[in-house]
DNA sequence: GCACAGGCTGACA
DNA sequence: TGTCAGCCTGTG
């Protein structure tokens, strides 16, 4: 299987973070990234920015990662945001008044935004809409099985914009994207001719780097969000899935406000890292969700 | 068979 | 400025 047996080969990802199971797998599977694949309890493979990686949590709660495919350390740290100091971001949102946000904090202590490549970040939203997580990540491994470069142990990367822009929408289609199979060919043709457009959305200021990604075909309000907290770093967008939307509406007494209203509030109620506080929100929205179900089924 | 899933687009009021 | 049907596919 490869699975490599010296300790001195894995990676600890942020020295400062410790987290349970249960955070563990929100963080590599609970959406915002949809390039991890459960190998056993606590181990997680994939492909992210060009390698493969093997993701485990250490008995003391630590993330460690491996690349067989050579990928670099510090790659690794800084797509699960050791830059950042995400307990000082989380102690400035303002769950001391607010007891929603205080409930999602105790249910997922020390979740975080990872920081993904853009380019692939948008490719899986722009494949995300109306489909279920298991479903995002069939399409992604297809594209990638087919169109992507071959990398160790039988991996492939996921396929860049310049591999698809060379794709016409029939391909697409073969491997079950419906309408988003135009999205993609139209956004991909864009890109390959203007291939820095997505540099900029990390520094940009924010409402340009958004109009940029709302310019491409595919790409709403909600998915230049995710791509914009997931894969670049912008903590302040905030995303307004169904999810979110139900929680603001239901524990935040909202009942009739609109998407647009709704993303406005969490902007302005959360500030600069408001991104972080949807995070929260949203897994704690699917939890309760769940639990619900199971008390009930 | 039918509604709906972590939306976007274009048409129309 | 807001609302709504249509779009692909899989699942329950």
């Amino acid at each position: 299987m490869g699975w490599p047996l010296m300790a001195r080969d894995w990676t600890v990802v942020d020295s400062n973070l410790r987290l349970s199971p249960r955070v563990f797998q929100e963080l590599l599977d609970g959406g915002q990234s949809f390039s991890w694949d459960a190998v056993g309890e606590r181990a997680y493979a994939g492909v992210a920015g060009g390698h493969a990686w093997q993701i485990r949590l250490s008995d003391s709660g630590q993330i460690e990662a491996h690349s067989p495919t050579g990928g670099e350390a510090l790659w690794i740290q800084r797509y699960f945001g050791a830059e950042k100091d995400f307990a000082a971001l989380t102690d400035a949102l303002p769950w001391r008044s607010d007891p929603v946000l205080r409930s999602a904090f105790a249910a997922f202590p020390g979740l975080r935004i990872l920081r993904q490549e853009a380019g692939e970040t948008l490719l899986g939203f722009i494949c995300s809409s109306t489909k279920q997580i298991v479903q995002i990540k069939d399409i992604l491994r297809r594209l990638a099985r087919r169109f992507g470069r071959p990398l160790a142990d039988g991996f492939h990367a996921v396929p860049t914009w310049a591999d698809l822009a060379a794709i016409n929408e029939g391909d697409l289609r073969e491997e079950k994207m419906g309408y988003r199979a135009r999205f993609i060919c139209e956004t991909a043709e864009i890109l390959a001719g203007a291939p820095d457009y997505l540099d900029g959305l990390a520094d940009l200021p924010f409402t340009e780097a958004k109009a940029r990604l709302l310019a491409l075909p595919g790409v709403g309000e909600k998915i230049a969000d995710c791509v914009l907290l997931f894969g670049a770093g912008r903590l302040e967008a905030f995303p307004v899935d169904t999810w979110i939307a139900k929680i603001l509406r239901e524990a935040y007494r909202l009942p009739d406000w609109s998407t647009d209203a709704l993303r406005r509030f969490g902007e302005i109620h959360f500030g600069e890292a408001a991104g972080l506080a949807q995070q929260f929100l949203f897994a704690y929205a699917r939890a309760e969700a769940g639990a619900g179900k199971a008390v009930s089924g």
